[in-house]
DNA sequence: AGCACGCCGACT
DNA sequence: GTCGGCGTGCTC
């Protein structure tokens, strides 16, 4: 007799391990690792996926009272190493067992028990992934021997149509009227097949000039070099990680595209992820010109059914590359002889819901538990990867950096130039464009170029800054933007809590600590504003294209707008933070940043080196093709050793001074650090059970050396939906079980009713 | 005494 | 997340 160990689907912390059923003779083959079951649950039947299959019955548990599994729901969504790093995964982010385990689960397929009100009968509810697209229909091997019977003239006009080859019942239908039913009634008899082509945004044909990937005629030494680390550390098997630290345009998708071309060889497959944002026809062009068929895309814009189509695709043997965004980093690849992360310093590799995880550090995981190699790319690596690679190894695995400084066919760096604004401020330049980035747009439109403007609207925290010498007060203690609220006139810090009174210009108080002028308030600018002053500035003939949130709001508008400038003669794009990222087109002279303090002021330890990355990758964006380009960076902070180190094309400006002041601050990579949220309706319970959780974390970690409990203190957002929010930080030494205190230290408290807590373990929003 | 309701531990 | 056991307190 075998036992399953179950992960029940009730997503609380209460149940936090996998419970044990017999499993009966007759459900032996099925109730397998992966599969979805029923199981009784405390009076009732409860859906649950089983994490493991044993012979020896449950320690603990009395004999009689382990039950049979009732049922299974659904055949397995992964195997046993998958169901070790979702165990891993639930313990190191401090979630629900089960809340591990979705990610791993085949999309669209999800059944749940519910039932319509308290004293209903309990049901069994499955959602059903979307019909496909794409039913295409074609003739069986029995159609041969079929005649259809006199009056079913439908299907013999059906039959007629398919003798030309397969076709998609849509079109069928649209030939020939009620085809649909007649398809239906021959695939009943076996004469027809009907099945699905997936069909996936990105393998659709685009007109992008740089979707197709030549192979290159020679590799760098860099790419070389970087090649040879990957295959070395796939072959030793042993969870190895390699940061291929590459400029922007050093070429590191042919990398990955050999590395990817190896491990096929070697007879495994590859995982890629890239950043949602950069999932575009073009870099999904790339891996399909290569690869073809073998590639599976899975990505947020995909309908549920082509979803679940390309991740059965998958799990069939049927494709052996994915590509996709952070989620695609669970597809039930067989056995990944590489896992990729492109752009691994993105902060979108951090999931903002539970199962709270870094895709980076799932994924460092699962290499090791599959014996393969784990590729970091960046031109920006982050601080941690960087201090890992220094270290040469991590939680007993080794890390190694392969920097690739030079970019292929001999293309140029462009030419930086930072704007100081306060300057530009006190000679009386008040618009949005300073004299040198009005010059440089100008120069573009004279030689019929392109230009990308960027803005960076994201993050709403207020903070001030003095227009005069670009002064933005910090915490003395944090070193962190302090944020203005309004209402109370005050500068607070929402790490520690502390507060100053402040009054803001136009109030006749205001007075910069720094230099003592009257110009001290909330400074802000929109894309339509620049997109109106761009108008005023350019000659007629310009196309100004204005990609953001709202623009881009309906399906395939996103490329529709960047097929737009492509096909542009002279064109200025506009844009937030995602045209920053991975676009490649060669006729792009001109980057300009409209203010680069934005994003710099807010309060985030993170900040800083959130700035650097932009500008390097916004930088990356100019003069990749033939002609030389320009970046034109506005601040009120030119001395920031992110400007300068944009400036002077050196990462090291930046990284010595960003270092210390993490050093100091006790901030990653220096240390780890958990963000626990808690909200609701009542203020006063709020506010308690956030003293309680900040007590029980002060009790277990007050005294261990490296530990330390910030808070309780607002959040950023004190109010959101009328419930309040509090929220407690706990710096903890870089390879420490935080996720452990954290779920200890919250079930220490038992039941809060009405309060809502978020555990957070290698926080990066902390708002 | 009998029953409603809320709290709390247990659930394989 | 749900159930049921138990205690408190109110009602018939």
């Amino acid at each position: 007799m075998s036992y399953a160990s179950v992960a029940l689907d009730i997503p609380t912390r209460a149940i936090d391990a996998a419970y044990d059923y017999l499993v009966p003779d007759g459900l032996a083959a099925t109730a397998t690792v992966g599969a979805t079951v029923l199981a009784p649950f405390s009076g009732r039947d409860v859906v649950g996926y089983v994490m493991d299959v044993h012979e020896e019955p449950p320690a603990g548990v009395a004999p009689g009272r382990v039950r049979p599994v009732t049922q299974v729901l659904a055949e397995p969504a992964f195997d046993a190493a998958a169901a070790r790093v979702a165990r891993w995964m639930a313990a190191e982010y401090a979630c629900p067992l089960c809340e591990a385990v979705r990610p791993f689960l085949a999309p669209g397929q999800k059944v749940r028990v519910t039932r319509a009100s308290a004293d209903a009968p309990w049901q069994l509810v499955s959602e059903k992934a979307g019909p496909v697209d794409e039913r295409w229909v074609g003739l069986a091997p029995a159609a041969n021997d079929y005649a259809p019977s006199q009056r079913a003239s439908r299907q013999r006009a059906v039959l007629e149509a398919l003798r030309e080859g397969p076709q998609r019942v849509a079109e069928l239908s649209a030939t020939i009227p009620g085809a649909a039913s007649a398809v239906t009634a021959l695939a009943k008899r076996g004469v027809v097949e009907v099945f699905s082509r997936r069909s996936v945004r990105g393998s659709e044909a685009t007109s992008l000039s740089s979707a197709a990937a030549p192979r290159p005629e020679r590799l760098t030494a860099g790419q070389a070099e970087a090649l040879a680390a990957i295959d070395a550390a796939r072959e030793e098997a042993a969870g190895g990680v390699v940061l291929v630290d590459g400029v922007t345009g050093s070429g590191k998708t042919e990398v990955y595209l050999d590395a990817i071309e190896r491990a096929l060889a070697a007879g495994r497959g590859a995982i890629v992820l890239v950043p949602e944002i950069s999932l575009t026809a073009q870099t999904v062009g790339r891996f399909r010109s290569r690869f073809g068929e073998d590639v599976a895309v899975l990505h947020s814009r995909l309908s549920t059914g082509e979803r679940f189509d390309q991740w059965d695709l998958v799990r069939r043997g049927q494709a052996h590359v994915v590509v996709g965004a952070r989620s695609a980093l669970f597809a039930p690849l067989a056995d990944p002889g590489l896992i990729i992360i492109d752009e691994e310093h993105e902060a979108s590799y951090k999931q903002d819901s539970s199962p709270r995880y870094h895709a980076r550090e799932v994924a460092a995981r699962m290499a090791a538990e599959r014996g393969c190699a784990l590729v970091l790319g960046s031109a920006t690596p982050s601080l941690e990867s960087l201090a890992r690679c220094r270290a040469g190894h991590f939680l007993g695995r080794p890390w190694t950096r392969v920097s690739m400084p030079e970019r292929p066919a001999g293309a140029v760096l462009p030419k930086v130039t930072i704007v100081d604004m306060a300057e530009q401020f006190r000679g009386g330049g008040r618009g949005v464009f300073s004299a040198p980035l009005a010059h440089a747009l100008e120069g573009v439109c004279e030689r019929r170029e392109k230009a990308v403007l960027l803005l960076n609207r994201r993050g709403f925290a207020n903070f001030l800054m003095c227009r005069e010498c670009g002064c933005v007060p910090e915490c003395p203690h944090c070193s962190c933007a302090l944020t203005y609220h309004e209402r109370t006139h005050s500068l607070m810090c929402h790490t520690c809590g502390r507060a100053w009174p402040v009054r803001a210009y136009p109030d006749p108080s205001t007075c910069c600590p720094n230099c003592g002028s009257r110009y001290m308030g909330a400074y802000g600018v929109g894309t339509q504003r620049v997109e109106d002053e761009l108008h005023a500035l350019l000659p007629e003939g310009v196309e100004v294209i204005r990609m953001d949130a709202d623009t881009t709001r309906t399906k395939g508008a996103h490329q529709r707008l960047l097929e737009q400038f492509d096909a542009a003669e002279c064109a200025v794009l506009v844009g937030t933070q995602m045209i920053a990222k991975g676009l490649d087109f060669p006729e792009v002279t001109l980057v300009g940043v409209i203010n680069a303090d934005t994003m710099l002021k807010l309060p985030d330890f993170r900040a800083s080196e959130r700035t650097y990355d932009l500008l390097e990758q916004v930088a990356g964006r100019a003069g990749r093709g033939g002609r030389p380009g320009e970046v034109v960076v506005q601040t009120y902070w030119a001395t920031h050793p992110a400007m300068q180190a944009v400036l002077l094309h050196d990462r090291s400006v930046f990284l010595a001074a960003e270092l210390e002041e993490r050093e100091d601050a006790g901030y990653p990579p220096f240390s780890r650090l958990g963000n626990v949220t808690l909200w609701g309706r009542d203020e006063r319970a709020v506010r308690q059970a956030s003293d309680g959780m900040a007590a029980a974390l002060r009790e277990q970690v007050g005294a261990r050396a490296g530990w330390e409990v910030l808070g309780p203190t607002d959040c950023v957002k004190a109010r959101v939906k009328d419930q309040v929010r509090r929220h407690v930080m706990v710096k903890a030494p870089s390879e420490a079980a935080l996720g452990a205190v954290l779920s200890s230290c919250a079930a220490s408290l038992g039941r809060l009713p009405g309060i809502n807590m978020a555990l957070d373990v290698d926080a990066y929003d902390m708002m």
